[in-house]
DNA sequence: GCCAACGTTGGC
DNA sequence: GCCAACGTTGGC
């Protein structure tokens, strides 16, 4: 029996990387790395190819859901921690015993209407929502199948 | 640009 | 193991 599907949110800056770029990249897909906090290291690891992703716009106006995207491979290690030159070097990561893995994600489709933030905590339906607690920051997130088929309903 | 909330580090 | 200090995230 295939394991089931999950579902994820993950965060990205639009200044450093849009829906719109993923979109544009080469066969669509790129690799997640950067990512530095260890729950959301952890959410990649526990992703699984076809696992389906909420594309979330942070730091911007207004922070929204873009779109879709998909997982298309398992946490691998992200080479930027070795590489000084990166800004997400990690002095302190061995090669030996690296720390930081990444996916590559899909582009699946872009919403025509994003669902903002602001809407979404309107929705009482989402409101255990990881995104949505006070003082949320993880990059990396699970989303529940009752949360993602809301979402994808609400979704133009 | 501000600042609350959070994660990490390191002294003790 | 505690917790103050610090750096970062991200909404506003």
């Amino acid at each position: 029996m295939p394991p089931t599907k999950r579902y994820w949110l993950m965060k990205s800056e639009p200044t450093s990387f849009s829906i719109n770029d993923l979109m544009k990249a080469p066969s669509q897909t790129t690799c997640w790395d950067g990512v530095r906090n260890y729950q959301a290291r952890n959410f990649m690891r526990d992703m699984a190819v076809g696992d389906q992703i909420l594309f979330y716009h942070s730091n911007t106006d207004p922070p929204a859901v873009m779109g879709i995207a998909e997982v298309v491979t398992t946490a691998y290690i992200d080479p930027t921690q070795f590489d000084k030159t990166d800004s997400h070097y990690d002095p302190e990561s061995k090669p030996a015993q690296p720390r930081w893995e990444m996916v590559d994600i899909k582009y699946v489709r872009k919403f025509s209407h994003p669902l903002s933030l602001d809407q979404l905590r309107k929705e009482s339906t989402l409101k255990g929502m990881v995104l949505l607690r006070k003082g949320s920051r993880l990059s990396v997130q699970p989303v529940s199948p009752l949360e993602w088929k809301y979402i994808l309903s609400l979704a133009r």
